[in-house]
DNA sequence: TTCATTTGACCTCT
DNA sequence: AGAGGTCAAATGAA
């Protein structure tokens, strides 16, 4: 087993041992709510450094063939262009691409990187316009994109769709990744299949600059949308949707019927 | 002054 | 021709 692998594990057994004792606290009914935020924000990073674990071992899979796809698409290559607007042999950069990831979720997040808006516009049978995002460090080279559009008014559900991967190093709030560079050695064992495989951008922080200072509103992470029960381990979907819900959400219950799922998975 | 957002124009694709 | 994606001037905020 490698090395990431077995810190994966260790996150989980410890997010589980944080939920047991989420579960004490919430069994005493009243007061320490300091102590029982304090430890669904340690579940919360604790899931959240499995993801990036997990990321990076996904990513040394994928990115290759990814990136060499992404690097003829930049749009600002320069050759081709001659001009506001005016492009020469240059194929616009297709929705479909297999290097596309979508997720939704009931507000707007922060995937801890800086991103950039550089277009809106309102989509035929959609109530609402899609707003368009670049990374800030396109100027390092970086050509991720994004296309984020509100798909429910009521409860308020938004799709982004990512499409390349970042090239930068660049993440808003890097302290809350784990940065793994060991090489991957063991692709045989089992992959957790999150329901958005957004790895690239772990979702765990808000940031009201980007995307809609009107809308935003801080947002809780429920590990049991995140991680499905042992028998939906699988391999990886790069177009699974992740649920990510908000804060009025009740998160708590969610961890602890999470916890019996996650006895089970950690059995493997 | 610098950087981000808005928005109309213009591009490619179907 | 219409839809969707991108550009870049104008504008606003820090």
């Amino acid at each position: 087993m490698s090395w990431d692998t077995k810190k994966a594990i260790e996150e989980l057994v410890r997010g589980r041992e944080l939920t047991n004792q989420l579960r004490d606290l919430l069994s005493k009914s009243v007061g320490d709510e300091s102590g029982r935020e304090d430890t669904v924000n340690k579940i919360c990073n604790t899931f959240a450094n499995t993801l990036s674990i997990l990321r990076n071992r996904n990513s040394s899979c994928s990115d290759d063939n990814d990136m060499k796809e992404d690097s003829g698409e930049s749009p600002s290559a320069g050759a081709g262009k001659d001009g506001r607007g005016s492009y020469k042999s240059k194929r616009r950069k297709s929705v479909a691409v297999a290097s596309s990831r979508r997720s939704i979720a009931s507000a707007l997040i922060d995937d801890g990187y800086a991103w950039r808006k550089y277009g809106q516009k309102q989509i035929l049978n959609s109530n609402h316009p899609r707003s368009y995002y670049r990374c800030t460090h396109k100027d390092q080279g970086c050509v991720a994109t994004k296309q984020v559009q509100m798909i429910e008014d009521d409860p308020p559900k938004y799709e982004t769709i990512y499409l390349g991967h970042h090239t930068c190093n660049n993440t808003l709030n890097p302290s809350h990744f784990i940065v793994d560079d060991h090489p991957i050695s063991d692709h045989s064992s089992v992959i957790l299949s999150f329901a958005n495989n957004n790895l690239n951008n772990s979702p765990f922080l808000s940031s009201a600059k980007q995307e809609g200072k009107e809308d935003y509103k801080p947002i809780t992470y429920n590990a049991s949308d995140y991680l499905l029960s042992p028998h939906h381990l699988s391999t990886f979907d790069p177009l699974a949707e992740m649920r990510v819900l908000s804060a009025d959400h009740d998160v708590i219950s969610g961890v602890v019927d999470y916890v019996q799922d996650l006895d089970e998975f950690l059995k493997f």
